[in-house]
DNA sequence: TTGTAGGCGTTATCAG
DNA sequence: CTGATAACGCCTACAA
């Protein structure tokens, strides 16, 4: 019962293969005759072409690589929904890699990919990710890619980002013009993109409202287990402590407001809490979490057209560029005005 | 910059061919000298086989398809991060489908699969899957199928699943034993093998808790957006209105959390609140919801290495099997005996 | 020990 | 209009 062949098909008509496959193509030159009888015996059979033949042929395999840290994480988990429908639309496949964070990992995946011949690369950099030169080589092979969420200066590819320095800079000054002043800000590894830029967008609020930038408020963390008690409990050390806790990322925030609860810190009586998260349980917790939300599925909408554009014309004409959706602040109870104003 | 060849290396060297697919495979009938010449030669040229020509050839495309309703989800997302990690280690890839409950798509991926010669396939059925005669095809062209969590009776294949009878059970159990009588239960489309064991644990309870099953309790969603609003209504319409709830799904329990609260439902006071859940803050929420847990990654990596095997061995000595995994009933706020029974 | 030839499924080129 | 042939990259009889 193996899969129906052109040559199957040629021998049975007593024609010749490249009979078959033009009449399949519907090729001008062949009889409407002939083409009757091949279309209708290819469709009893249920011919399908090989596409790994095709591939082969024709240097294209109609897959794309997909790179991401975690699969199992609101962000990239929505971003991949997006990114498999453009795909699927346009007639490719999906395939998917884990770096588990790991540089190690992400040149491996890099390299397999490329061994698989894959059309183009989507790819979010991995925390470890400092060296680049990997990525380089996959451009000087004229290897499609795009990058998104977490993005590298270094690259010209485009980049397709949220943007994370006015999601920041919205939720820093948010929690400044409800009263808040020790502003803490619970980040992810310092090599990222969106880390650098989320800090700078906090900054550039403090700024703003006149508040002196403290480096022993910025903490960052490593995707390490249960890593946010640790940091929360340094912080709320410091003298004197914060009165807010902007953290960027799911984890981080369920992490810290585990961390405030056990410790019976009163969230957000005590201390406010808000962070850039795409939980869809925000606005259930206790109290309500505010957020900044990131289109994660648009992200990767974005980013996989603009690969798919990339792939099929391959006209440079289009230069890189880099692509910063907006990001959407929800204030909900947990970042209130304070009753009584500190400072 | 084009990806180097057998050929490339065989030119370069003055060899033929075949000599250097021998030497790089270390072939025994090859002289030291000339593997130690097209090793290093191949190593500095950084060759990789093209896998694509492996496929051609071999009949093996070492790739794997998974196909799921949606990845934005999750159980779906671990339970791919468990597929991953075992398909990484065992040199597979991972091609992913997703049919957003639909039966077409899911038809349409499937075939889409096969033609792209996948090694074997991973399959959880859409909501709308009646019918599987799409893959009792796939099983007919002997192509290693696994289905996973939403599985079929019909199909003679290794199923692996969570004890979801055993699940839905514990949790009836609870809520019976915390004082309920009139238990809801809000599930999802009744043709889901899952749907079907979870009402079976819940009727199973609460027969041996001497409750009649009462059918106006049991509800189905649909997938829809904000259908559980609608569905809570209905059922506090009854009289008696349910003292619990009961649900299937992460969306459901959220949903319903949401719309109980929205209607300043007192949970648990007025209603129970209890669900099979992967949501990663229930803890946090307000009231911190109890859980019945799948172990989707597990669920995930043991579908994979069942796979695996039959694609490796392709001896049919080991049959088909249904394999089960232990759920977990974690007891949180929302499920507290009731103050005063209600009756 | 190495080389030659054929084939995996398809398409493109060139002849009839 | 249709057919033979070569090629994509690799492997494997079979020859030498």
């Amino acid at each position: 019962m193996d899969p129906v062949t052109i040559k199957d098909i040629a021998h049975a008509l007593n024609l010749s293969t490249s009979t078959v496959s033009r009449a399949l193509r519907d090729s001008y030159e062949i009889s409407p005759e002939t083409k009757r009888l091949v279309m209708e015996y290819a469709e009893r059979l249920n011919y399908r072409p090989n596409p790994i033949a095709l591939s082969l042929k024709g240097n294209s395999s109609k897959a794309l690589a997909v790179i991401v840290p975690q699969i199992a994480n609101n962000f990239f988990s929505q971003a991949i929904n997006g990114i498999e429908a453009i795909a699927y639309n346009r007639g490719y496949h999906v395939i998917i890699f884990q770096t588990h964070e790991s540089y190690e990992r992400e040149v491996a995946n890099v390299q397999q990919a490329m061994a698989r011949r894959v059309d183009g690369l989507l790819l979010s950099l991995s925390s470890e990710t400092a060296d680049v030169a990997h990525l380089k080589s996959v451009i000087s092979q004229n290897m499609p890619l795009v990058l998104f969420d977490r993005v590298s200066a270094e690259l010209p590819v485009t980049q397709v980002v949220a943007d994370n320095f006015g999601g920041a800079y919205a939720a820093t000054s948010h929690l400044l013009q409800t009263g808040r002043r020790r502003i803490a800000h619970l980040t992810i590894p310092p090599y990222l993109s969106i880390a650098q830029e989320r800090l700078a967008g906090y900054r550039a609020a403090l700024e703003q409202y006149g508040v002196p930038y403290d480096e022993s408020l910025v903490r960052y963390g490593t995707f390490g287990p249960d890593e946010a008690g640790t940091l929360v409990d340094e912080l709320l050390a410091l003298s004197p402590p914060p009165d807010a806790f902007f953290t960027a990322s799911d984890r981080l925030a369920l992490g810290c407001l585990a961390a405030l609860r056990q410790r019976n810190i009163d969230v957000p009586g005590q201390v406010a809490l808000l962070s850039f998260t795409n939980s869809q349980s925000a606005h259930l917790l206790n109290p309500p979490l505010s957020t900044v939300t990131q289109p994660a599925q648009e992200i990767g909408q974005l980013a996989a057209e603009r690969l798919i554009e990339q792939i099929e014309r391959k006209s440079k004409s289009t230069g890189p560029s880099t692509m910063k959706l907006p990001t959407t602040l929800v204030v909900r109870e947990s970042s209130q005005p304070l009753p009584k104003l500190v400072i």
